[in-house]
RNA sequence: GUCCCCAUAGUCUAACGGAUUAGGACACUGGGUUUUCAUCCCAGCGAUGGGGGUUCGACUCCCCCUGGGGGCACCA
């Protein structure tokens, strides 16, 4: 029988997930469901200092919502767990002591102060900076000491000192490392925590991991792991570093690369199946260069082969494009209902983000600027809110509004530019619209004069609108467009949107009426 | 600095020594449709980083250079 696929994917949780943990946990969920194997979630939590809680909870919420599901690891417990890391620290200590006892580890006394000291020196030698042993010989007596002057001790691992290891990758092929370049290590802090490669190589051994897929800053991480695998009599899996993702300026993606954490892009009201398009043909593609994957067809497809070596730059272009297009093919029940689920999650961050902003005007470290802008979020919000609401209420109107802004939206928050005039009765008219397409003699008159047709008219149709609207543009001997232009601005306040007949029939004679007599009421005070 | 990885257009990529004007997609430019914008349709722009080899033949294999990225932490 063949051995199951275990593959994991394991954040830490000192920041937002990001598009690049995204992308690997993505690769890692596809090879496993391909395989019909497992996906193990594991939480890399053994940094006291920066680890926060919530940031495991929203990396979960964030895989959740990208529909990448793992079958062993928080909520969902296996055979191999507990799925923290933090949760794990006996087993850490105990085969750091199983080291030490076959004297393949031993205990360093050494001060962040030295330690920095002789790194600077080797640097300056212009030499590898790495720990120099010095550690390795200590007596007993030395040792003791070293502890009655208060220090704790790390534990280091020994490194071979000559010798070269060898890291077998299944993309990059057999790459070689000399022993004498790595230095000891330490794989148990002096507080007793683990240090990365030490505990990624306990866990990844322990949770049965048969291949690890990961980014390829760690490729130069694993002979120090598969050092370590020998050390403790352990398989090591197969690798897979794959390509990174980079920022626009070809540097590694961080904050300043504007949205980079995937709740941002949620936020922002992307569709989840979009962005795992998206980021799968990030350093994968199929023979045919297809764009867009169904789900099943993604997984039917992928394959580790078809990935490729060299980093890419994330193109926040084109996925706005392929989001456009996932919206574009959605039938308008589907879509609203997508609408609707991502305004909920809008609205809970919200209120959220008002009580943080409530919280500080208490304690009053709040500056009048920064109140400021928060009245004007909050007004903005109020707005937006009232605009769902009348959805909400009107099934037949949004079914009327949602067909002519799809295909002008790449994301859901485009929407609130888009339609926003059909739900605020005292828009404010866009200034340059003003002054282009209203500020000229004949449009008052124009206007009354549309008016006065659009009253007689017998059906408030597209149609008989728009031949209103033709032949009137023929008796003023004016362009449509001179006709058309003052209308929409005098409708929407925009010079963009929606067909013009299509809208005014979705705003009503009423209302369109109503419009009209507030432009003139506008260009009289001009 | 040193070690490791990488290198097809601005960007994501295809072509796994031989049917190619080096294919597709985003972006960009131009045109068509439209009352505007968007959509849609058509067209165009644009690449094998440089230099050596190997070979009858290199995007593809080897070497050097250059460029980019990553590691070298009691961060993961």
């Amino acid at each position: 029988m063949k051995e199951e696929v275990r593959v994991r994917f394991a954040p830490s949780p000192t920041g937002e997930l990001h598009i690049g943990g995204a992308r690997t946990a993505l690769f890692n969920w596809l090879f496993a469901r391909h395989n019909e194997g497992k996906l193990i979630l594991r939480i890399e939590d053994t940094d006291v200092v920066r680890s926060r809680k919530n940031f495991s909870k929203s990396a979960m919420d964030s895989l959740r919502w990208l529909g990448l599901d793992w079958d062993e690891g928080p909520g969902k417990e296996g055979d191999y767990g507990p799925y923290f890391q933090s949760q794990r620290l006996s087993i850490y200590q105990k085969y750091a002591g199983k080291l030490i006892e076959e004297k393949k580890a031993y205990l360093c006394y050494c001060t962040q102060e030295e330690l920095e000291e002789s790194n600077r020196k080797m640097r300056a030698k212009n030499e590898l900076p790495r720990y120099d042993g010095r550690c390795r010989t200590l007596s007993p007596t030395q040792m003791v000491n070293l502890e009655e002057k208060g220090r704790l001790p790390s534990i280091r691992f020994k490194v071979p000192e000559k010798g070269i290891t060898y890291v077998e990758d299944l993309l990059r092929g057999k790459v070689s490392f000399s022993n004498e370049m790595m230095g000891d290590f330490i794989i148990l802090k002096s507080n007793k925590t683990p240090a990365f490669n030490f505990a990624n190589v306990i866990d990844d051994a322990l949770m049965r991991i048969t291949c690890v897929i990961r980014g390829d800053d760690h490729l130069s991480n694993t002979p120090r792991q598969i050092l370590l695998y020998k050390a403790l009599n352990f398989e090591n899996p197969q690798y897979v570093h794959i390509p990174m993702i980079l920022g626009k300026d070809g540097a590694k993606l961080s904050k300043r690369h504007a949205a980079t954490s995937v709740s941002s892009y949620r936020k922002e009201g992307y569709l989840p199946w979009a962005l795992v398009n998206y980021l799968a043909l990030l350093g994968w593609s199929t023979a045919d260069s297809q764009q867009f994957f169904e789900k099943e067809e993604l997984i039917e497809k992928f394959s580790l082969d078809k990935v490729g070596k060299s980093a890419a730059i994330f193109d926040s272009q084109k996925l706005e494009w392929m989001n456009g297009e996932y919206i574009r093919r959605m039938n308008w029940g589907g879509l609203w209902d997508r609408f609707d689920g991502w305004w909920r999650i809008i609205q809970v961050e919200q209120e959220k983000q008002e009580k943080r902003a409530n919280m500080f005007k208490e304690v009053g470290s709040t500056t009048t600027k920064m109140a400021e802008i928060i009245q004007v979020e909050q007004e903005k919000q109020e707005k937006r809110a009232n605009m769902f609401r009348q959805f909400r209420e009107d099934p037949d109107k949004m079914a009327e509004i949602i067909p002519l802004v799809q295909p002008r939206i790449k994301v859901f928050s485009d929407i609130f530019e888009q339609a926003d005039f059909f739900f605020e009765k005292d828009f404010n008219y866009d200034s340059t619209a003003v002054d282009r397409r209203l500020k000229k003699d004949y449009v008052p008159s124009l206007l009354k004069e549309i008016r006065k047709r659009i009253e007689q008219l017998s059906a408030f149709r597209e149609e008989t609108l728009e031949g209103m609207a033709r032949n009137l543009s023929k008796d003023f001997s004016l362009t449509t467009g001179q006709v058309f232009h003052p209308l929409r601005v005098s409708l929407t306040g925009k010079m963009k949107g929606p067909g013009l007949f299509e809208l005014a029939v979705v705003l009503g004679k009423k209302e369109v009426l109503r419009r009209i007599d507030r432009t003139l009421e506008m260009l009289r005070k001009l």
